[in-house]
RNA sequence: GUCCCCAUCGUCUAGCGGUCUAGGACAUGGCCCUCUCAAGGCUAAAACACGGGUUCGAUUCCCGUUGGGGACGCCA
């Protein structure tokens, strides 16, 4: 790990939830980190890492929801996914090098025990933390717990730490990537903060700040990017490196986040968007717009697009420019990212997102050629913002009595008695008489319509664009009915002549 | 409660001691385009949290206040 040739980073989520913005956005960032050494001549790594510790919580299915969100943010990694779950042997052997240098020590409390002991601290306005008595037990004690077969964690002895290896300093400092702009200036908290902390659980398994350290070691990580909410873990995994002699340049660099915050400056909930990544697919979001949402958001990228691709937004990376303060999510500004990025795409691109992102049903096929449907995508694509405002548009050329549309309610509102005239009109030639409303005759209708006189104007078309589409907004009416397939106006007629009853 | 971090328009940000009557983008208002909804074009309004220093000069550096965030688990 000493030169700095061989950069490696990885992004460690925990399967105990899906990828929301917050974690992805630190996806994104070590992604950019690495691709950006990467255009760099670096041989730089992106490792995923599963940190499955939580045996409860962790599931199977949050795992490859995870995965595939990132698949579809375009994010791509070298190694793994390795699973902390695979290793508890290693974490053992760690953990036993630990013990024989006496850092770690047998805690015999029991979770009610310590529960309770935190709540009297806290009520005596101290910080809640282990007051280590199990340190202190007589070996006797000790013998006895094991004779009974006691259930024990292993916690780290922060005070041997301090005395043997930090020559008494209570004070622990490193140099943050991101928050530490000056490059001699140090993040540094008391260790005295910090209680005797449990690195193997009663289970045998490790903790979290146990199984990074050992992680990190073995899979020689170099930069560690990561949320805020991880600095006061840096401390205790910083000793745990130190205790098993990794020091100095050995030790990874860490870079730590802002948090994303919801628009109330609160944590991010479900209804300001922190949702799973896939939730932002279906809700008609492209890729590309949430990788570059998520990239821009706090700084980091200088001189760029908010439209570039992976590649262009990689290369003017640099954590330097990160911004140390947190950052309101914004969901407003990925709209209108979506809808840069919509408005660039060609059709082929549009109806391929369509069918892999949104699942385009066939029901188009029952009235129109592939050639055909392009020009209707062509136009379903102007002005979208999001994929599923193409959808909607679709829907105006294909669907039918059977479809989900329930307009035909609001169409039963709108609809006048002075309009009653336009829709027996329509009835009668188009119905009855079957001829040909839509394609190169529709010109011409709309002419006799006019000389109906009945409505005219702004009415008129809004009138006509409820009976025929059973919508209020959409593309202009004659590009409509230039391209819509005949069976699914009449279709309408019909129905607007039923309403009308 | 204790410890740590942060602070420029409503939001994301540019600014790294004079270029600041503080720039851009999103959102908002107005106008144009238009049968509608969008998209697009033009335009307007909108910020250096406060108080002390340092300095010839502070948005920029230091300290404090306030406000916000994070951490203090056999969760990660």
């Amino acid at each position: 790990m000493t030169g700095k040739d061989n950069i490696r980073v990885r992004f460690a989520p925990s399967p105990t939830g899906g990828l929301h913005p917050g974690n992805a956005r630190i996806a994104v960032f070590n992604w950019l980190f690495a691709q950006h050494e990467k255009t760099k001549g670096n041989n730089a790594k992106y490792i995923l890492r599963m940190e499955d510790t939580d045996e409860e919580r962790s599931t199977a299915e949050h795992e490859s929801s995870i995965l595939e969100d990132l698949k579809w943010l375009g994010i791509t990694w070298d190694e793994g996914p390795f699973r902390q779950s695979d290793r508890t042997k290693r974490y053992r052997e760690v953990a036993d090098v630990l013990f024989n240098k006496g850092f770690l020590y047998r805690c015999y409390c029991t979770e009610e025990e310590c529960a309770q002991e935190r709540a009297a601290q806290i009520k005596a306005s101290k910080p809640p933390r282990y007051s280590g008595k199990c340190k202190k037990l007589t070996n006797e004690q000790k013998i006895d717990n094991d004779k009974n077969k006691t259930p024990y964690t292993l916690r780290f002895d922060v005070e041997k730490f301090i005395n043997d290896i930090n020559d008494g300093n209570d004070q622990l400092s490193y140099h943050d990537l991101i928050k530490n702009r000056e490059a001699t200036s140090m993040m540094s908290n008391p260790l005295k903060v910090i209680g005797d902390f449990v690195v193997i659980k009663q289970s045998g398994t490790p903790t979290y700040n146990f199984a990074v350290v050992v992680d990190d070691i073995d899979m020689k990580i170099t930069h560690v990017f990561r949320g805020e909410d991880h600095v006061s873990n840096t401390f205790r995994q910083l000793m745990i490196f130190i205790a098993l002699d990794v020091k100095g340049g050995d030790l990874p660099k860490y870079g730590h986040l802002p948090m994303l915050l919801a628009p109330d400056k609160t944590k991010l909930s479900k209804r300001s968007g922190g949702v799973p990544i896939h939730e932002y697919k279906e809700m008609g979001f492209l890729a590309e717009a949430m990788f570059n949402h998520l990239a821009l958001l706090g700084g980091g990228i200088k001189g760029v697009e908010e439209t570039d691709n992976k590649n262009t937004l990689a290369k003017a990376f640099d954590y330097k420019d990160t911004a140390s303060s947190a950052c309101v999510y914004d969901i407003e500004k990925l709209k209108h990212i979506n809808t840069k990025i919509i408005q660039k795409l060609n059709e082929e691109d549009v109806f391929r997102l369509l069918t892999s992102d949104l699942n385009l049903n066939d029901n188009w096929k029952k009235y129109y050629s592939r050639e055909l449907f392009a020009k209707i995508i062509s136009l379903a694509k102007n002005g979208a913002r999001l994929l599923t405002d193409v959808i909607g548009t679709i829907k105006i050329f294909t669907a039918g009595r059977s479809d989900d549309l329930p307009l035909n309610e609001r169409a039963s509102l709108d609809f006048k008695p002075e309009q009653k005239a336009i829709v027996d009109y329509l009835h009668k030639e188009f119905v009855v008489s079957k001829k040909q409303l839509s394609g190169p005759t529709w010109k011409e209708t709309k002419e006799k319509i006019i000389s109906l006189g009945v409505l005219s104007g702004g009415k008129l078309f809004k009138t006509l664009r409820l009976i025929l589409t059973e919508r209020t907004d959409g593309p202009p009416l004659d590009e409509i009915m230039l391209l819509i397939n005949n069976d699914v106006v009449v279709e309408r007629i019909k129905k607007a002549r039923q309403i009308e009853g």
